[in-house]
RNA sequence: CGGGGUGUAGCGUAGCCCGGUAUCGCGCUUGGUUUGGGACCAAGAGGUCGUAGGUUCGAAUCCUGCCACCCCGACCA
């Protein structure tokens, strides 16, 4: 294994499939497709979960949990859902396996054969709208908040680790609702909530919108969506909120009875983000000598590096030490003190700058005679030599500071990689560029996926905060009333 | 699924054109010396050369099928 990473400059999808290994987050399995997420990766993925499912509990919303397996015939209820998930659902035609009587160790036994195949699920709105059904009633019933975490299957062509797998974990969101503005209150709602966890807890800033009829979920009336910018100019959906209308309930038949004594379709929604998350985390912050971790998500936040000669100092360094790792727990901090060792102060260096601490204290003899330690801080890769008394506080701050500093950086590319331009020649040198283009569309799908089949670039989405403005379609020059935000997307 | 490429130890590789049972580095084990930015010395362990078949006295090497992975397209959170 060399030492360092690709750098991005250099290839930027090597240099994130790298950083995705080496930074022990994850690898490929024996099913292609599929990845394996390893401890370390994983307990960023605990991290965002419990940051949403608080999140998720603060809103009024309650976990529960539905199968995994979902019947053929389900499928087919809902007859834009369908056809956007057919063509890449995994599905289970028998139960049982046999010895192979010619001797090729076990094969599928011919005899077990299902009466009605079974789907894995790509997504569960039509389990779930089967069992809404038989719970609700009454206005009474309503609303009916609930979300699962959970692992669905895609069977995707081309996949990346985090980005697009074909199985990937999630969190689905499905509520039930007696009026339209509800619904569609509860939609922008949990945008809103992610929205605000991705850059208060990822520090990754995000665009609110609106998806046009061509990007829209399978299913929906209105997909509302997060937008980020990576650092190669790509556009990644982070999150999506649907407005579901009566489509499901209509499908699988969820009526309820109104205050008035009135039958009616009850009103849905659905809304979801997925272990993309870690990619999306992964890419915004993340530079040539591994991750950038936002102190609120990294499953490290300080490590603490002994630099010493025998055991001697080793000893004098860790009972310095002690109070401080004790104290700094106590404040909430998660700390590791590497007192290994078999590898030199050197190797750690690399390898917790690799993995993204955003905070390393070393400590040596030299700071024990003058009181002092090191800091150094991932974002900005400064070393600082400091009085030990008082660190912690300092720490604390550090950590602070480094949350609001990436969120900043972030920031700022996203500003200065998003082009507003008028003609279709800026359009197309400013998508060479990367990043975001706000530009005037005439509104109509074919316009889009004319201009998707030119440059690639899609509609992201409609902004949330697009002003009126009259302008002119950047392809067809026909009249449109607001910009909207093209890229090139993952 | 189309076009291109690659499969040799845990990882990265040499050898392949020109057939004779596999090279080097990292990592690993043991012992010693080290430790302020990826330490050093010594001794070890580890390989049915992706897989199935063919040609041959003999195949990592030549031929055919299959599989997997990577890059570029079509599809997607």
């Amino acid at each position: 294994m060399s030492k360092s990473l690709p750098s991005r400059a250099d290839n930027y999808s090597e240099w994130y499939n790298e950083l995705v290994k080496r930074a022990d987050l994850a690898e490929n399995s024996a099913v292609r497709g599929c990845m394996i997420i390893k401890p370390y990766g994983y307990s960023i993925w605990e991290k965002m979960q419990r940051a949403l499912d608080d999140m998720f509990k603060e809103t009024g919303h309650t976990n529960a949990y539905f199968p995994l397996f979902i019947p053929k015939s389900f499928l087919s209820k809902e007859a834009s859902h369908v056809e956007g998930f057919a063509k890449e659902c995994a599905v289970v035609t028998h139960y049982r396996l046999k010895n192979d009587p010619n001797g090729g160790g076990v094969i599928v036994d011919p005899d077990a054969k299902l009466e009605e195949e079974l789907i894995v699920r790509p997504t569960s709105e039509t389990v779930i709208w089967s069992s809404y059904k038989n719970w609700i009633q009454s206005y009474r019933d309503l609303p009916l908040l609930i979300n699962q975490w959970a692992n669905v299957v895609r069977w995707e062509m081309r996949t990346r680790l985090f980005l697009r797998t074909a199985e990937f974990l999630w969190q689905e969101g499905h509520t039930a609702h007696a009026t339209k503005k509800e619904a569609i209150e509860e939609t922008e709602q949990m945008l809103e909530v992610y929205a605000d966890f991705a850059e208060n807890f990822m520090a990754m800033p995000v665009v609110k919108g609106i998806k046009t009829a061509n990007e829209r979920f399978a299913g929906a009336d209105e997909t509302y969506c997060i937008e980020a910018l990576m650092q190669d100019g790509k556009a990644l959906q982070a999150g999506t909120s649907h407005f579901l209308g009566q489509n499901f309930a209509k499908a699988f038949d969820v009526k309820f009875l109104s205050k008035e004594n009135q039958l009616d379709y009850v009103w849905g929604t659905s809304w979801g983000v997925s272990t993309r998350l870690m990619g999306a985390l992964i890419m915004a912050h993340s530079d040539d000598q591994g991750l950038v971790l936002p102190p609120k998500l990294a499953p490290i936040q300080v490590v603490i590096v002994p630099i010493y000669k025998g055991e001697e100092q080793l000893n004098a360094i860790i009972e310095k030490v002690n109070p401080l790792v004790k104290s700094l727990r106590k404040s909430g901090v998660s700390v590791k003190f590497d007192t290994s060792d078999n590898q030199s102060p050197g190797f750690k260096f690399a390898e917790y700058e690799l993995k993204g601490v955003p905070i390393r204290l070393a400590i040596g003899n030299r700071d024990m005679e003058n009181g002092t330690i090191e800091l150094a801080r991932r974002d900005t890769r400064e070393k600082t030599s400091m009085a030990f008394d008082g660190i912690e506080q300092v720490v604390l701050d550090t950590l602070e500071d480094i949350q609001t500093k990436i969120y900043a950086k972030a920031l700022a590319f996203r500003t200065e990689k998003t082009h507003v331009v008028n003609t279709w020649d800026e359009f197309n040198a400013k998508l060479e560029e990367g990043g975001f283009i706000s530009a005037h569309w005439d509104g109509s799908s074919e316009t889009e996926e004319k201009i998707k089949e030119l440059t690639k670039a899609t509609i992201r989405c409609i902004p949330l905060d697009a002003k009126e403005e009259a302008g002119t379609c950047i392809l067809t020059g026909n009249p449109s009333n607001k910009r909207v935000l093209f890229a090139r997307a993952y």
